[in-house]
DNA sequence: AATGAATGAGCGTTCATTCAT
DNA sequence: GATGAATGAACGCTCATTCAT
């Protein structure tokens, strides 16, 4: 399953599953769905290299020449599941902000879609967060581009923020873009730490909260000038 | 080499490296380490499947059957890699804490002592964070338990300084682990952005200030019972 | 494109292709065709087993499936060029030669003709040279027939004419055949000679020429019981 | 067995055999001339696609990860056949041959010494004449740069002499060359002949005689200006 | 203490070939 | 007449691991 199905797909989906077994043909578009399903999870299991194509075929309920007869090489099979769970993790965060809200409004919604996409999918998370990013540059890129852009959205927010607000000394370009690596670090742990519990699983409305009330006020004082200072050894910022 | 090298140790490496070649004859302590210290850069640069015995034997200059003899097999020289620089990122971040200081000064001497660390030893970073992490059971255990040692340092400190603030309704356990969490997963991420960057790197110091900057003022207000709270109004969208 | 090609076949072949990619319905003979010219082509080009049946399938502007249809499998399909291509090739070298001519002009015509026609059609020259001797004996077979038939009208000639001159001892069958052996083997190095060439290619005739310079004198010489012989001291040397 | 074994080689080759089976461990020079040994007959019997990197390696009593070890790659291996064969071949072409004796003693001494090798190592002269050919660059190279050497020194030995006898018109190189093509191709003509033939195997001697008889008496002619002419229907050359 | 020699097992990839339509 | 969908079998190559010395 994953977010890019519409109702159409999941129809022939259905459709098909309720045939396995017996007929096997089907449309080209079903199946390659069905081989990047089971590469998601495949790979989210045990890791690009020790994936191995004979068990996503196997998931897939295809024979393995299929599947190079289809997405060509075992890299063209993972950079297309990047690719895709890429782009549904930036259209789940992105669905629910609305671009006229004020700025922790809009950062609030933007977690609450990311939380919610990667308890979702952790598999994709996992590919995503963990898998990508370890190995040679043809994936490494597709994960640097995404992360670069959930990046420069939240430095926008604050950079614009701080710059409206105006009070004191401007913040500069490079520590907002720090501040925002430090967010979505904090983001990516928490979406990690949440995938990771088994005992009572803390809803995305939770995990998001929570990180606002980390993240927010120590970025509304820098947005706003007020600084936490390493020479002095008192509680510096709260007003 | 690494951080954990004694002084006597590195006179030995030096004093082996002055005959290799010549005579290869060496302590098991002094070769054991080449080997630690080849394997951590070939588990770095490949990752852990990737990474070929043979390539990691080459590096330490020994040959492959003196590395089984020493170390079991690959996976217990990832295992040791693992445990080797997990510990030395632990003392790190100990190393410079004063336990009688008060709790922002605790979290500043510890985040500088981890980002010095990060940032001298990228290949154990890489290892720890990157790698470790993305390979079954055996591996992820260790360093679940390193993060976990660093979550709970910052969770007691949280929670105990909330708890001797007292103001307002108390935090809970859990909430102080999430908000644990998160720091440490924005302390990683800044790690591994400061260690891509090949313009202007930052210091430890400047790291260390920009995610205190980030971080302090929510858990102060938090711990002090001041809270962001999201606005009524939201339509929970759940999909 | 194939010598054996008659005007007719050309006419259809034309009407074919102008509508290509609309109406792909054509006559079997047609279609057939088509696949034995892609066929010699990719099996000149890359070898029997390096051939893929998608290549040629695509080349000719069919399905794979249709070729199967037509011509069974791949072992079919190359014993079919061959014995086209064979066939071409004989007719070509018998077409020039009058049989009531003198020996050395019936010699002359033949060798033209077979000149000619490894030119005009270097890609079944090769296949006929080059591939199909080199693999099992499906196919080796049908070009030694090939071969033996070139063979033999030379031996027959050979002989014909020493008995016919009849001068000094007669000459026994097998030597006139390893003759033949020796001038059908100069006629093919000189064939590909001239093929691989990318200066000055000589004409057909020039070739010819060069050949009955060669091999012509020996030829008579023997025929009318001149020989050759090695001089009587020598050390035999054999291993 | 291998023109290019020393003495020496072959005892320790024997010693190898003779404990075969009980005790593999063997140097690697041995095992190395087994691989190629192996791979030269297994390429000869089906081909350079054909041939499988496993049945090579069980005829040279070998696993298939000790070839890649010695010989790195199917085309490492195919190459490193072709280059000692082709420089064996060369070898016993060069041995019996006189550079002071008169140009047909020459050509008699090559002759034999190629036939004499021909016959004795008919797996090889297989892989050279039909294999190596007919696949890509790499191979080919080298084969072809073998057959220019022996070409080269026979258009020498056709426009050294024809100079020095200088009666009439001066042979051009490019005919020169052409006639040594026809010669050579007569030579692998004759072997492949005697090669393949099941009742009585003609000596290295009678083929050379053979192909001195049918080659000499034209050579002599054009090296001395007599030529066969087109126009004219009867026989020419014969003084 | 140290190593050259050797392999079982498995993986990514390709290809000739066949159904079902 | 024509094809999109599908696969069994094999091949080149690599690697962690172990002997015998």
């Amino acid at each position: 399953m994953n977010a890019a199905h519409t109702h159409a797909a999941q129809d022939a989906d259905r459709a098909a599953k309720r045939t396995r077994g017996r007929i096997k043909r089907m449309p080209r578009a079903v199946r390659e769905r069905q081989m990047l399903d089971a590469a998601v999870e495949i790979f989210a299991r045990r890791g690009y290299r020790a994936a191995s194509m004979d068990e996503i075929a196997e998931l897939a309920g295809a024979s393995k020449p299929l599947v190079y007869l289809y997405l060509n090489s075992k890299e063209d099979l993972f950079s297309a599941c990047i690719r895709r769970e890429a782009e549904a993790l930036i259209a789940a965060v992105r669905a629910g902000v609305d671009p006229d809200a004020p700025a922790d409004r809009r950062l609030w919604h933007g977690l609450r879609g990311f939380f919610a996409h990667t308890a979702a999918h952790p598999d994709a998370w996992a590919v995503l967060h963990c898998q990508a990013r370890t190995h040679g540059e043809p994936f490494a890129d597709v994960v640097a581009a995404l992360r670069q852009e959930l990046v420069d959205v939240v430095t926008h927010l604050i950079a614009a923020t701080a710059e409206e607000n105006g009070g004191g000394a401007p913040l500069p370009w490079q520590e907002a873009s720090g501040l925002a690596h430090a967010l979505v670090g904090a983001a990516e742990s928490l979406a990690g730490w949440t995938n990771g519990r088994t005992d009572e699983v803390p809803s995305e409305w939770d995990t998001a909260e929570t990180l606002m009330n980390f993240a927010w006020a120590g970025l509304d004082n820098l947005m706003n000038g007020r600084r936490w200072a390493p020479a002095r050894s008192q509680v510096p910022s709260a007003s």
